[in-house]
DNA sequence: TAAACATTGTTAAAATATTCACAGCAGTAT
DNA sequence: ATACTGCTGTGAATATTTTAACAATGTTTA
């Protein structure tokens, strides 16, 4: 298998293997390309090259085996080993993805939260302990995290971010409307509400629909 | 100006504002597209290309003159009359996204809100009145709403999508992980946080650099 | 004044991503 | 058996996006 696996096949896999675990909870052994692309919202032709990059076959006439394609993409995607998470700045937008990421993966878990106000310190929030932000250096070397989330003020992203690349950590996904400067080595993914409301509202305005529907 | 602007370029068009804002409050006057492209992460052939887009002209000398490029892409992506948008499901997400949009720009401005839990109906959070799910189809015909933020349970998501669209609305931001179903004039932006977030896990383990750092 | 310089706008080339289209195959029907 | 069907996997074609390259241009300097 391809060791430059494109971020949007990446992206698209994950999707998929979340369908193909709805299926399976419903009974459903086996699915075609059509079907699944259709759930996807993506072609069929597409979701055929991607499924090509993780190496797995289908078969013509049955189409892919539900639960043996999920555990292709999950053994493609995961670290058998597990990765821990934290998120640092448990603010409005901090609590709510706790909420969301609150025991939802076993092999992807939100382990720790920190956040620089002490009122917050020590609180158990949907499960995850809020520690201060001054042990978060020591935390992540210690436990070797390599994945963290980023929810404080834009003020503070780059402040933290270089906390965190010193310590180890290799993926960030971040909140904070700011490009972080980080070597080319750590992935940065950024999620710009703000940007994607804007691209919502003009194109609402030019009436223009995406390229597959 | 061609009618066919990419997504990607509407987006960092609206990043490209952003910076000239905080550059206008900084008192800098005019700028150079290398060093707008840092600031945003990109390359500079690529910012100019995008500005090409929209039409304006800088000099060869000076760069971009700050306050009149931020206006150019203000008068692309706005829309003058202002664009008012609502939210569905006022829970953990719906309610760190109130704080977030509350009273951020004049022509793009969160106006009501509307959940289906009498609890929180008539309540005002952020500035934000929140009415009863009943009533949504109403108001988005009587106001011409024409952008609407998904922040229900994703079963309830299609429902929700259908009442929108039927009653004229015309982009979504949706946050709940489906892909859902709407006329081919609809624009739907799709932010999912947990594809995100395993995208960021995968990288992190394969140690890849995104594109430009 | 003219030469040197750094930047823009834009065309052309390259790189990526998507779609097409069909050979080959495994069932099924006849 | 043999023909038929509808699927997968994939090479080739197409479309999109990014990058490179440079002529044109205004500014500074000598
Ligand atoms: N609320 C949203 O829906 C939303 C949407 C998009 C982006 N964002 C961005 O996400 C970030 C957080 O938004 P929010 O609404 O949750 O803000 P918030 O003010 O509610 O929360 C920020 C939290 O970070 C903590 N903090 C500050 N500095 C810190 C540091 N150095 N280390 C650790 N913790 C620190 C604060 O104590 C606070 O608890 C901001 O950058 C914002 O622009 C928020
Ligand atoms: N919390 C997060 O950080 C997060 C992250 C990513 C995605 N999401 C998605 O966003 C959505 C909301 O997540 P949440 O954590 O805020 O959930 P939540 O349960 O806290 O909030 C959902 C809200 O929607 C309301 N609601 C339910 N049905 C409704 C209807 N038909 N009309 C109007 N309102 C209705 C509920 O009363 C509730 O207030 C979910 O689809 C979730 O998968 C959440």
């Amino acid at each position: 298998m391809p060791l430059n696996t494109s971020e949007k096949t990446v992206g698209r896999l994950s999707l998929y293997r979340r369908l193909l675990q709805e299926l399976s909870t419903a009974s459903v052994s086996y699915v075609y390309s059509h079907q699944l692309a259709t759930k996807a919202g993506v072609t069929a032709a597409k979701l055929r090259r991607d499924i090509m990059a993780i190496g797995y076959t289908g078969s013509p006439s049955k189409g892919y085996d539900v639960v043996k394609l999920a555990e292709s993409i999950a053994h493609f995607l995961e670290d058998p080993e597990g990765q821990p998470a934290v998120i640092i700045g448990v603010g409005n937008l901090g609590r709510a993805i706790m909420s969301y990421f609150g025991g939802r993966r076993p092999k992807l878990q939100l382990v720790a939260a920190f956040d620089s106000d002490e009122k917050k310190v020590n609180r158990v929030i949907h499960n995850i302990r809020c520690f201060s932000a001054d042990s978060l250096e020591e935390y992540i070397v210690q436990n070797s995290i390599k994945v963290a989330v980023i929810t404080v003020p834009v003020t503070q992203a780059q402040n933290v971010a270089d906390i965190l690349v010193r310590s180890g950590v290799k993926g960030i996904m971040n909140f904070a409307p700011i490009h972080l400067r980080v070597p080319s080595d750590v992935f940065i993914e950024d999620i710009d509400l703000a940007i994607s409301l804007e691209k919502v509202a003009y194109f609402a305005r030019q009436n223009k629909q995406k390229k597959e529907a």
